[in-house]
DNA sequence: TTGAGATTAAACAAGC
DNA sequence: GGCTTGTTTAATCTCA
């Protein structure tokens, strides 16, 4: 993108934003219900809620644009911004007088029962929070840095600016307009005075001001381009701009006094819109306007947070269901999605549901960058970073259970967590498949497809050893077996041995959503469930168990190495009878067959002698 | 680009 | 013979 194509995007985000801001402000203005709330203010930032998604960071911007061009770039934003606010908010004045007027006669019919109609005043009273929310916008544009002092504005007398009142000051004003004053005269003093400029001289004292604009650094680092652009002495704007004067005439609230240039404005500013009662009353009234702001604000982006609930969670769809943790795509859903739920976890369905999508779908429906389930990406983030398959199902048992949706786990982790799951770890293909079916929606269909992927994997992987019993063949789970069968991919990758330190490896998850499933995942690591305490998978273990899972997550723990953890190490040694691919070589049979046959036998007893006597082959 | 792992499909055998 | 269970191979895909 070149610098001109970028500065035109950069006028058209601008503009953008400022349509936004002013759809917001005639909405809060046209509210009727909004001047009613009373319920506390709410802070938001407006930097934020300014903040355009599509936004070039200003990394990227600088990336692209000399320090000059980005200077200039800036300069061009905010005049259209303030252009485009102050024709809008002209426009906004002229409509209100209109009616005003018309009020007025309607009002003058009238007059002998009420000498002030109450329509005349409300309409009053309209402009003049109009005339302040201009003023007020103003204010946090500038002190966002969106808008500032313009380069000829360094002769003004900037002590006397009102934006310059610090919230320390407006609090102080505040004191001394409620010692003075009650809130209705001065709204009535202002909506029966709003033509008439009647104040004293005073002025602001220079201790009563703070620096012109607030340094509070935008959340995407403009302000160092900003301050740096102050300080320019860069052209286009022309010298007599104001937050408070355009089109020759003061902007202050009621005022619309005309004046030739810059100078006579701060000249009728120090001597007419001083700190007196008036003053004070008026920034009483913006006080209150900026509650009611921001009452609309918070209202909206409820109303926004309970759209994008609905969008994503669609709970009005017939196949309702809750996302799974990782469904969490981004930081606005997370923060959306812990604001609906307090505890900051989705909830689980309510309702059982039909499959979601009857097509064949990736395993990874579910990862970050896909939020819906669409094509077909396979990620098994379980088995790669060794995801506590126990708690993700614990926490997300409900949506499995009702969503097709494919878990995002091999069919490996899945057939050892149904076997580690009964009581003594052990299972028959059929109850394995009971299990698939009764736990996932998304085994329910497709039969002879996964399970012959869950018989391949049974004879596949040396990890699940068929044991028979009186009651027929199960299938058991060699923990071991299967920890070697998969050594940590983290290789010194601090990142990724964090990550794995905390448990909360699941790879698509995203940062603040890792952060919220902290607390909830580490009890879950150690759930029984994670601990092998079976003697009939323990097979030649028996007392290793407990650290075959401790080394599960002492694997996660901190070695950066591909090799075993020590637990694991002195686990090799100790059982380095079972077989291997050079023992395997010289059977006859393969790797499989000779592991199945060694553990095929009549009883656990045979079985446990059984491999000590491999271990001496 | 490549290798490893996972998935899917299929063939085949054994047992009931 | 049909079904289930179990084994094996091969093709394909994904990801590091």
């Amino acid at each position: 993108m070149s610098p001109v194509e970028l500065l035109h995007f950069q006028q058209q985000q601008a503009l953008q934003v400022a349509r936004q801001f002013l759809l917001q402000q005639a909405t809060g203005l046209t509210s009727p219900s909004s001047n009613e709330n009373k319920q506390p203010a709410v802070q938001v930032p407006v930097s934020v809620a300014m903040m355009s998604p599509q936004m070039i960071t200003p990394q990227q911007m600088q990336q692209i644009l000399s320090p000059p061009q980005l200077q200039a770039l800036l300069q061009q934003q905010q005049a259209i911004m303030l252009q485009q606010l102050q024709e809008y908010y002209k426009k906004q004045q002229e409509q209100l007088h209109l009616q005003l007027l018309t009020q007025q006669q309607a009002g003058k019919q009238q007059a002998k029962e009420q000498p002030l109609g109450n329509k005349q005043l409300a309409f009053q009273q309209q402009l003049l929070q109009m005339q302040q929310l201009q003023q007020q916008h103003l204010l946090n544009l500038q002190r966002q840095g969106l808008v500032s002092l313009q380069p000829g504005q360094g002769t003004v007398p900037l002590q006397t600016l009102p934006q310059a009142v610090c919230p320390s000051d407006l609090q102080q004003l505040w004191k001394e307009v409620t010692a003075t004053q009650p809130v209705e005269d001065s709204i009535k003093q202002e909506g029966l005075d709003l033509s008439t400029n009647t104040s004293n001289s005073t002025s602001f004292s220079a201790a009563k001001v703070s620096p012109p604009i607030s340094h509070h650094p935008l959340p995407n680092g403009q302000n160092a381009m900003l301050t740096q652009r102050r300080d320019s002495s860069s052209h286009e704007e022309t010298p007599g701009s104001h937050p408070l004067y355009g089109h020759g005439e003061c902007k202050w609230p009621g005022c619309e006094t005309l004046c030739e240039d810059l100078g006579q404005f701060v000249k009728h500013l120090n001597t007419e819109h001083a700190l007196d009662d008036r003053s004070t009353a008026q920034c009483r009234v913006q006080m209150q306007v900026v509650q009611q702001l921001e009452i609309q604000l918070a209202k909206e982006s409820e109303r926004l947070q309970a759209m994008m609930a609905h969008l994503h969670m669609r709970p009005s769809e017939p196949k309702p269901f809750s996302q799974p943790l990782n469904l969490v795509s981004s930081a606005t859903l997370s923060k959306s999605t812990s604001d609906t739920f307090p505890d900051g976890l989705p909830h689980p369905p309510t309702s059982a549901t039909a499959p979601i999508t009857p097509l064949r779908q990736g395993p990874s429906v579910i990862s970050s960058s896909t939020l819906h389930n669409v094509g077909p990406i396979r990620r098994r983030n379980s088995d790669k970073f060794c995801t506590p398959i126990s708690s993700e199902l614990a926490q997300n048992h409900e949506f499995y259970k009702n969503a097709d949706v494919r878990p995002p786990f091999t069919y490996a982790s899945l057939i050892r967590q149904a076997i580690l799951e009964t009581p003594d770890r052990q299972l028959t293909l059929n109850e394995i498949y009971n299990w698939f079916t009764r736990m996932f929606a998304y085994f329910r269909r497709n039969t002879a497809t996964w399970k012959n992927a869950v018989r391949h994997n049974l004879s596949l992987h040396k990890c699940f050893v068929r044991v028979e019993n009186v009651k027929g063949a199960v299938w058991t789970v060699d923990e071991l077996e299967y920890q070697k069968r998969r050594p940590p991919k983290m290789t010194g990758s601090p990142t990724l041995v964090k990550n794995m330190i905390s448990g909360l490896s699941y790879g698509a998850l995203n940062a603040s959503y890792q952060a919220a499933l902290a607390e909830s995942n580490f009890p879950l690591l150690n759930s029984p469930t994670m601990i092998n305490t079976s003697s009939t998978s323990g097979m030649l273990h028996v007392g290793h168990d407990d650290v075959s899972s401790t080394v599960e997550q002492v694997n996660s723990n901190g070695s950066n190495s591909p090799r075993l953890s020590p637990q694991q190490y002195s686990h090799q040694v100790h059982v380095k009878e079972e077989p291997t691919e050079t023992e395997d070589d010289s059977r006859p049979v393969s790797l499989m067959a000779t592991t199945n046959q060694n553990v095929t036998i009549p009883d656990d007893r045979d079985m446990e002698e059984e491999l000590p006597v491999e271990d001496l082959s």
